[in-house]
DNA sequence: AGACAAAGTTCAAGACCTGAACTATGTGTA
DNA sequence: TACACATAGTTCAGGTCTTGAACTTTGTCT
């Protein structure tokens, strides 16, 4: 044990970038402020918006204006069905505005999808890649045919292309963004937008035209959906597909101002001096809970060798759900594992609500009732109320819809650069 | 088991407090850009502060203007020394600026503190509570004595109280927020504001003027505190005096933004089926790392029980550092734990920073080496640095110093409702 | 004493929002 | 059919703020 005194050094400060604001910062907010009301709202009217956002009409009328200028919102032919007075015009987004592009790669499918700035999907192409370990190569190739080919038809359809999202399933990190070094996905560290970069001429014309991509994990962005579709402050998501991740949104006020955490949870090491892990860790939670690992205890690796690990999966959930006994057996014993380690992290981030996302969402109540048994005195006092932990109602679109809010919070934040 | 479908509800959406912003709101945010240059800088003047905001020096002028007549800001007499040009006019704190109360309960302590916005202390008293278990009244009594003789001076001195923050040694939560039922304190459930509103003329007046004191747990200012010694976007606190408590800090680029997580460190249960602990669950990490019983295994509870926590976890740390074999035995096995509950966090948040408060500071060095050692391979990845623990610099006044900061960040928002 | 340099002030111009007056476009009733 | 009424949307004067350029102030240097 060394014990010098300060020893190591703390990272750099960051640059203290607090901007002044000036009459456009008013107006650049405010506009984004109203688009969010056409995109949310079915058709709301002018005045809807004003009495909405606390705006006058007035500037209401002078900021929808200006969008539809832009290109980006247009006045419906559908009048909406009037009581007394005027009948009011209403607000939807242009049918030819900039669309996003969600590029997903998850366990076995390379997904394309084309959306609008409200959610609405307008394209998608989708292809299984067949999981070539240790080779990104191969699957990059997949996905940059599948984002090329969605690419096309937005192209075709007249449409921009305001937002590429790359999402990915494994932990992403460091600057330029990257994907890690993954135990589940046997890749090393790989440069993702780089290669797809080199392969999608589509992500290539993109940023050459000054956009910027970005690569996300899916966690995170599926905990963004969980979290819209959900509400609450503080979200604690869990996901369990073909391995276990999980995020924590904070939600400073509005949705706006969120914050997105990405959690290692598959990685949590929960049982001390436990079986190793291909992380290098002992006894982290997919050692104990890990969907290969309840799949081989409950007799149903043949079934994922041959149909796939989604096949199997949802055999097991239904023989859980059916009370097949040696099933819910091996259930049991992962539940706790799994109400356990929320139950740590509940302890550090205090979340208003907790969401399994993956196969687990459909025996989420399990989950709550272990969740609920461990918590402390502490946890109990009156004005703590527990987290209720709830199955996702999102299913195999959380990722994409996440995705899709994300890339539309970004924009909303300066809508003319649309 | 159940397996009932949604089973629980979410709890209800926030309200979407998106706001318009109108020109008022600039001048606010400016003026708060300004005066703390004016805070944070020592005697800048009005040229370097356009320069460093971004402001230009007639907006300058003019903001300073407003802030001198609120009686805020003084030119100062010293003048800077100056090479060529006419000399700047430093710009201060005006002397008899608003201050700023903080009444810090900590483990035998009650403590007032009245200090400016700039942080710099004006009179303090401190008084020792004789730590009276399950009798809060009593302490609050203390606490209240302390915080009326330290108003009293700064009514004979001239100075309004901007804002009251009441730092309590024990979790928080709740609306209103109040003292949680604390295992370390014995206490139950308190509303300690409006114990000492019966109590203390000072905090009464406080209040019947509009004002609205906070209640905040030692362990989310302190962190606060580090977080503006150390830097780094996302911070992890871990405390350790007679309880182990932690928080988190996640700053959103600036620090005005940062928003705090406590986070019940001590109370993450890290040994499955370990010993009982206070608060119900098996295992926590107080129950293997806890002071108390670090002290009791080093054979040294009697010199705690004569002399004071305090007295005897410094003899402690001095027994380690000086090499007692005893000693360095028992802080390994805490330290070894210490470092395996920051890495379970660490995998959550993913912290630039880890800070260790309190006795452990000065051991933070151990910590680090096996925090280091425990790394899985996933994290080893180059682009993700492993975080540095140090050990805190800022001693006992951490607390103090985090809660000025965090009243100074609020009256910021809106510098003329000071 | 006069040139020079930098700090600080003043003010016209422009960007925005508010609120009130005004116009547009329906429904309901005589 | 005509007229009152209600609600939607527009226009515009007034007020708040910042910018940027011209101007004043107050020193040092030659």
């Amino acid at each position: 044990m060394t014990r010098t005194g300060a020893g190591r050094t703390a990272p750099p400060r960051p640059t203290m970038a607090i901007m002044p604001l000036a009459t456009p910062d008013v107006r650049r907010h405010n506009l984004g402020l109203v688009l969010g009301r056409v995109l949310e709202g079915a058709g709301e009217a002018r005045a809807d918006i004003a009495g909405a956002t606390g705006l006058s009409r007035g500037a209401v009328t002078s900021l929808v204006a200006e969008l539809i200028d832009a290109g980006l919102v247009e006045e419906s032919d559908v009048v909406a069905p009037a009581g007394m007075g005027r009948p009011r015009t209403a607000l939807t987004l242009a049918a030819a505005a900039p669309c996003v592009l969600i590029a997903l790669l998850d366990a076995d499918h390379a997904t394309a999808v084309a959306g609008t700035l409200a959610g609405e999907e307008l394209a998608r192409t989708s292809r299984s890649h067949g999981r070539p370990m240790g080779d990104p190569a191969a699957i990059v190739g997949v996905l940059a045919d599948a984002l090329d080919d969605v690419a096309g038809r937005m192209a075709a359809a007249g449409r921009r292309i305001a937002d590429v999202c790359v999402v990915v399933w494994a932990p992403v990190g460091g600057t330029p963004v990257r994907v890690l070094a993954d135990t589940d996905l046997a890749w090393g560290e790989v440069d993702l937008l780089g290669l797809l970069r080199t392969r999608s001429t589509a992500l290539a014309a993109f940023e050459r035209a000054g956009g910027e991509p970005r690569l996300v994990s899916d966690a995170e962005v599926a905990a963004l959906a969980e979290h819209a579709a959900v509400g609450g402050d503080t979200l604690l998501y869990l996901k369990a597909d073909s391995g276990i991740g999980g995020a924590v949104v904070l939600a400073a006020g509005d949705d706006s101002g969120a914050r997105v955490l990405p959690a290692a949870l598959g990685h949590l090491p929960v049982v001390p001096d436990g079986v190793r892990c291909a992380c290098g860790q002992h006894g982290c939670l997919v050692t104990v809970a890990g969907p290969d690992v309840l799949l081989a205890r409950s007799g149903l690796g043949a079934l994922a060798a041959d149909e796939g690990l989604t096949v199997a999966l949802e055999a097991f959930v239904t023989q859980v759900r059916t009370g097949d006994e040696s099933a819910a057996s091996v259930w049991r014993g992962a539940a706790r594992e799994i109400a356990r380690t929320l139950q740590i992290v509940a302890l550090t981030v205090a979340p208003d609500v907790i969401v399994l996302g993956g196969f687990v969402a459909a025996l989420a109540a399990d989950v709550d009732e272990m969740f609920r048994a461990i918590q402390p005195r502490i946890a109990h006092a009156p004005v703590l109320p527990v987290a209720p932990v709830l199955g996702s109602t999102l299913g195999a679109d959380a990722a994409l819809r996440g995705a899709q809010r994300d890339a539309r919070l970004r924009l909303l934040a300066d809508p003319l650069a649309i």
